[in-house]
DNA sequence: GTCCAGGGAATCA
DNA sequence: TGATTCCATGGA
């Protein structure tokens, strides 16, 4: 595989921090120059900021570099457009867009954003990042580039003999036999993910994610809001954004008693289709900005 | 030692 | 339906 190159000029919404740091994926590391490196499919790639510029430099198995990262990194959704929709909503909101404005959700693999969010369940980020690193080293397939060893994330072939054992000691925890079942219905077809990707009903295909091993409300939403499914109306709720949710609009004592329905409908009614977008923001600038 | 992490599943009313 | 409790693990 040859290295190629990729400039991305003058981009108005991109920013390394924001996209790789808030919480949609696991698999982008800081690099001493503060540039970030990453894989994704079998694409290795490093994107470092020149001045206005961000250079992509990396390697690819299909097609060429630059496809790749024009798809991943949503390059033909308006994020300008997006944003000057949703800062008109409240004043938090639009300070909570100027904290984040280089966010873009990314075109995540259906198949590794699953059992990434499966293995979020109750954990931190730090640790998600371990286990799947250690998921993909021991059962992905090495791509070395230059003079480092990077692995992909497994594929459902790739796991289909690994036991509960052999999850629990890579540091799963209590999702061993989540993964280990999910695993083992996609092998099986009870969940064909090449039919949720060609379904438009969000409904439908949010029942039969549910129906996985260890994919309950908000696992499901992230899937479908950080996956290629690419479903901008759904609102995932995790304590940190029922937490911003409460401090807001709801202002109830106990934050955890605040009832789920109330959320949605509340994010719903606010910001509609973008509810997605809208919660990325809102995640962020609670969890890494203080209220 | 205690609390918490981008929750889900089982159990019980 | 809705509320409680338990679930491994590692870092603060």
């Amino acid at each position: 595989m040859k290295e190629q190159q990729y400039i991305l000029e003058k981009a108005k919404t991109f920013n390394l921090k924001d996209i790789f740091e808030c919480g949609q994926c696991f698999r982008w590391n800081e690099q001493e120059d503060g540039s970030y490196t990453g894989i994704w499919k079998e694409n290795v790639v490093n994107v470092k900021k020149e001045g206005e510029d961000y250079i992509f430099t990396g390697i690819c198995k299909s097609r060429n570099l630059e496809e790749e990262i024009k798809e991943y990194f949503d390059f033909n959704r308006d994020y300008e457009k997006l944003k000057k929709e949703l800062s008109q909503i409240d004043d938090y909101m639009k300070e909570s867009i100027k904290y984040g404005k280089g966010i873009r959700i990314l075109n995540q693999d259906l198949w590794e954003t699953i059992i990434s969010f499966i293995i979020s369940a109750n954990n931190n980020i730090p640790r998600i990042k371990g286990i799947i690193e250690r998921l993909s080293e021991r059962y992905g397939k090495k791509i070395e580039w230059r003079g480092k060893e990077y692995y992909t994330f497994p594929t459902p072939e790739e796991l289909k003999d690994v036991t509960v054992e052999e999850y629990r000691k890579l540091g799963l925890g209590f999702r061993d036999i989540r993964l280990y079942e999910t695993t083992k219905m996609i092998l099986e077809g009870k969940v064909d993910l090449k039919e949720l990707e060609e379904n438009s009903n969000t409904i439908e295909v949010r029942e039969k994610l549910l129906t996985l091993s260890g994919v309950g409300p908000k696992v499901a939403d992230c899937i479908l809001l950080f996956s290629t499914l690419k479903r901008f109306e759904v609102f995932p709720i995790d304590v940190w954004v029922r937490r911003v949710m409460n401090d807001l609009y709801i202002k109830n004592e106990d934050e955890t008693k605040v009832n789920k329905k109330q959320i949605e409908k509340m994010a719903q009614d606010k910001f509609g289709n973008l509810a997605g977008l809208a919660q990325q923001y809102l995640f962020n600038y609670r969890k890494f900005h203080f209220l």
